[in-house]
DNA sequence: GATGAATGAGATTTCATTCAT
DNA sequence: CATGAATGAAATCTCATTCAT
């Protein structure tokens, strides 16, 4: 029975994702040692090189599961039926937000606000795929949204849209609010960003076309 | 003659502060190296133990002098005579975003998108001074610019703004991309994200007093 | 039914055994590690502690054999028959040359040009009443090839001819050409080097005979 | 006066690089630590990195200054006036033998017995550049005492002669016996090997001629 | 005022080895 | 018999910082 000895072992791999996403996210990558992480997994600094390479795999290890959950919340609110398409939007947006505020450090991570050495070692790693993924849901979305097909007018929408969201998540990212504070707090506020912006969008586009007759 | 020694000790501190300030805006705070600061100020690194206590002090003391630059350009960009409320708008960002991009690496220290090892050291010293400093001139000038009172309305509106401009700058904010290129390529866009949102901003006033009639 | 078993046990065993011998010779004793040696030779790497105290002993035990082997295959080539004394040589020394390339790493081992530790701990094991064989085998065969008694005089020109057939080994043993390429290559010179021994001997002994007259 | 500080620094790197020469020559290049030759020379392990960048670069700086001695040690007994080419060739290969002895381990490192990692960290260095020369000077040498052109002739009299003398000092490089106990006890051996070698390349020489004939 | 010398603390990573199953 | 999990010791190297001049 090698159950007992395969659980453990995942415990341990589990219990060191754990710790090393809560100290990422508290402290930075670069400012986390392997030593910290072992400590709070409550094993020994040489057994995280059991399961991860290095720092940096691990690093890796850990983005990809919640970025592809948030793919997941972000690809259920962006079609949620009976929902205008600002509602729909701002569902979107309140879901990315969340998730930032909620992984804070990691966020910066993820989206590379942080740690050159990071994205210089991997440059078209996975998480990058995954980043362009969101984008691309998130550019498909506004297009539905705003009645845009794919072009250059589209893909400027979308970079304003996740300028503002983006600009967001970086301003809460190391308030020392919890992520369920800042929520309630501004959501409002948030929710207004989003429907500023599609008003925004839908004037623009109103001005080009009596400009073009 | 103690003139000239402190004549050559306040180039030297100059120079030291110009060498940090540029690698600290090139390749951000934990990158850099006090003996790299040295042989870029043409100096010995104990020298800098000096004029600064240490390298987070340097750091400080760095930050001011280009928030108040900043401070002055935004003002400058703000009062334009003979410029529509919404080119105001838009010459106010491009300085913000250009001074970020300008300062890369600064930029995440300035508006605490990094480090929080610096936000802990100096919860509201100066630097946060400055940067409210800005955030009301922001307020201000939107205010003027919406026909807006002080008020819940203006702060969320000016919330929405600063989340925009903020973003772009955390965006590109680890680009390897030139500052001056970068505002080549996408200052239309930037002006456009502003253009969106005082059309937003206008729409929702005129929604809202819809509502109200 | 011990006795498969005990047959399985055995095959792990060779198998360590065989791998450690081929990585040692390949890369040198410090630079294989128990896990390399485990993964080549199909086992887990706790697996070789079943059978050997430590990464020491298995190097010991691994010694044995291909010195025995070598002692084998050096008689047989020194009582060959229908050969001239110079040829038996040659034969002699190629054997042993091509032992030294063909186990590389392995050969600075067994003969001291590596690597204190391991000297240390056996100073005068069982390697070293091989090592003495081996010696004792070539001086043999040179007494007879040159028509020497055993003696001081037969004792100087073992270790000449022993120096010479060491330097060529210590020459090429940390080459990368193959065992085969570098034979193929050099063995002219090797047997000349042989001849060239074996005149310089004759020569020498006929000055001290013709000197004593 | 600037001339105190700089005479305790060269003190210091002095003292690393008698440290590190003694211990990797006792006790090889890989088995010794940094903190061991700080310990040894009497400075921190941080210290060492001041004067060199690091392991490698501390063991290159070591071993050029002996290598160059020995050259310039081999060129006055390659050119000593009033000696035959036997003695000259002998008292060439003293000088080598006495130097390989008396560096030990570091030999090893010189000519390539040990350590792979050195070899392929810096295939083409100074070190190799010395180690040519020596082998060139030794075939010039050897050329004028033989009476022979350059050519593959005297090609593969160097190799042979090669391979006696550094058969010789790795026979005895893991000896215990001091340098010069070993010299003294045996250099009538090291000199009848050199005779021998002379007279045996005469032989083939006269040999060839009269197969010539 | 300014500097070169020197250091201690600490980071990542590797490896031989033991323990529980 | 065999193994995966886990660890302690140690190695190289970096850096901010202090001390003596």
């Amino acid at each position: 029975m090698p159950r007992l000895q395969e659980k453990r072992a995942e415990e341990t791999k589990a219990a060191i994702v754990a710790a090393a996403k809560q100290l990422f996210g508290e402290k930075g990558y670069e400012a986390v040692t392997m030593r910290e992480i072992a400590k709070e997994a409550g094993c020994s600094h040489t057994t995280i090189y059991i399961y991860f390479k290095d720092k940096e795999t691990l690093l890796h290890h850990l983005s990809v599961p919640p970025l592809e959950e948030l793919r997941g919340r972000m690809e259920t609110a962006a079609s949620e039926p009976g929902a205008s398409a600002v509602e729909r939007m701002q569902k979107l947006s309140r879901v990315f937000i969340e998730f930032c505020l909620g992984n804070r450090g990691l966020y910066g991570i993820f989206f590379g606000v942080n740690s050159e050495r990071v994205d210089t070692a991997s440059p078209s790693s996975e998480i990058n795929r995954l980043r362009l993924g969101l984008f691309n849901l998130l550019r498909r979305t506004l297009g539905e949204a705003l009645g845009l097909p794919d072009g250059e007018r589209l893909l400027a929408c979308s970079r304003i849209y996740f300028y503002q969201i983006h600009g967001i998540a970086a301003t809460y990212s190391h308030s020392k609010e919890s992520a369920d504070a800042l929520m309630e707090r501004l959501t409002p506020t948030f929710d207004e960003a989003v429907a500023v912006l599609m008003l925004g969008f839908n004037a623009l586009q109103s001005n080009k076309e009596v400009g073009k007759q």
